[in-house]
Formats: structure tokens, sequence, C-alpha cells
DNA sequence: AATCTTCTTTAGAATAATTATAAACAACGA
DNA sequence: TCGTTGTTTATAATTATTCTAAAGAAGATT
């Protein structure tokens, strides 16, 4: 149970101003036992659902992009009409289920590591992400 | 080079009625010595150039998609605006230039074998991937 | 070859995710 | 409290993709 307080001091420390929109953002992304992916669209529904109050969808795209920019939300590569995100932003893995839409998560030690030998002149590597589709 | 009746004959012996669009998309994406990679705009712009000949956007998504369900394109997964395909439809990874935009494939010894530790009751894996984002 | 059926192409409309705009509003610092 | 700057919001704009339905072309049947 992460407090109001907390969220209010991560955002001055981010250079965002604590607004309620925010901080409401902030109690359905983080303020949870596991870390979860997401839709824009999922979030703006959570948001309504776990706190009572609206927020604009801008504000959900702006937020969202925000926060992500501060390296608090990863984005995840897959081929769907969403971007899905992701509050764990530690180097990790992906199931995609195709037929539910959803994401689960896989464990480094589920995968092993990567090591990629080939090299591009004048560019490093920035991610390295494995997506497993799943069907039934 | 391919020849065109060769073209006319795989489009028939996959249910495919060999139409001059189709025709031409094929010279497009299959009439060349490497595999590439594209979105539809590019294939779009593409198909002008190098036939004379204009194809509409709405064919271009259409056999795109054919030829996709047929098994002769492959999906890649990435954030981006846009879908891009490949006409490499071998089990391979890549690169993403992010800046450029450009994909860049990663041959299988690149990257070593991939072996998932993890499965989902009732579901089984139907690909996996590697993509490498490179920054500058 | 003429006819019929089915598939394909096409322009344009519709859809849907995302981004831009600009006015009202709220946080902050003085 | 006041002025400044950052934020929210409704709404419009943008853009990739899909849908629609009419016209056209391919293949099959005589
Ligand atoms: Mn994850
Ligand atoms: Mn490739
Ligand atoms: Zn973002
Ligand atoms: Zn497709």
């Amino acid at each position: 149970m992460t407090s109001k307080q907390e969220f209010i001091e991560k955002l001055r420390n981010s250079s965002l101003r604590p607004t309620k929109q925010r901080i409401n953002i902030c109690e359905v992304l983080f303020n949870r036992d596991k870390t979860f992916h997401f839709t824009i669209n999922d979030l703006f529904n959570l948001i309504k659902d776990k706190t009572g109050e609206k927020v604009s969808l801008a504000t959900v795209y702006n937020t969202v992009h925000a926060f992500h920019k501060k390296g608090y939300l990863k984005e995840i590569p897959i081929n769907s009409n969403q971007t899905y995100f992701d509050t764990n932003v530690t180097d990790h893995h992906h199931f995609f289920d195709v037929k539910e839409e959803r994401l689960i998560d896989l464990k480094n030690e589920d995968v092993g590591p990567i090591e990629i030998q080939k090299s591009i002149p004048g560019k490093k590597i920035k991610s390295v992400e494995v997506l497993v589709k799943l069907e039934d």
C-alpha cells in the first residue's frame, strides 16, 4: 500500500506537478501487488472504476507518455491496433496470447540470456525483447 | 530473375487469380536478390516507381493480407504507427533502427537458439521473435 | 465466342487510435 | 495574493486501416 504522499513526492522529484489526475493514475498503475500490462483504453476505464473520478482521455495519453518518458512505464512491441504498456520496466520478455489479446511476463530465467553476435556500425543496442506468440 | 509466368502459376496454385495488379506486386516483392522489409505505403510507392502502373491503395492492402494469409509474407511486431512486413518468411529476428525506422535481419546464428522454459496450459507457441532496438 | 458466375479492383466512406489545439484551470514561487 | 508556468479538457485533426458497393476481369460452362 503505497501512500498518496509518496506519489506526490515522486511526481515532484520528476518535475511533474502532482495533480489530482496524475495521482489517481499513479494509484491505478502503481498501487498494486503485481506489475501489469495495459492499453490506454484499459487504463482510462480502470481510473473510473477504481477512483470514481473521471480523467479525460487526453490526460491519460499525456500522462502515460510523460511516465514513459521518465522511465516509469515500458512500451511493449506487438502488432496490434493498440499500444501496450507495462508497469514492469525491468528488462524482461513476454508471451502474447493472440486470441485473448493478453500479455504475460516471462522471467528472464524462462528464456535465458540472449547474446547478440552482430553489430551495426555507429549504433548501439537499446533493448532486446523476445515476444512469444501463443495460440490455442 | 523470376519470370512473370512463374508468378502467374504461383498465384493460381494459391487460388488467387493472377491479375495485373497482383503480378505487379509480385514483381516488386519477389523479383529481387535479397528479401526486404516494407510498410504498405512503401510498397504502394514502389509499385508506381518500378512498374509504372498504379495500383489502388485498397488493393495493396488486400493483396498484402492475401499473401500474408498464404504465408508468403511475414508481419513484424514493432511499436510503430505502421505495420511492417517482410518477404523473408523464415524464422528469424530483427534489429530495428528506431531513428531511421529501418528493420535489419539478424541471422539465427547471430542470436542463438531460444528455449522457452515456461508454458501456458492450453496454449502452444506460435512464434518466437527477438527484436533488438538500436540507437545512436 | 457468348454467357454466367465468382473473384477482384477501386474510389470513397467509415472506423478507430492517437495527436494537436487552445481555452479554462490549477500548482507554484515570489 | 498575484503572476507565471504547467496541466487538463473538450474537441478537432490526423492517419493507418478497414469497409462498402459498384464496375471490371478471370474462369468456367455452354
Ligand atoms: Mn511485462
Ligand atoms: Mn526480416
Ligand atoms: Zn510513449
Ligand atoms: Zn495480415
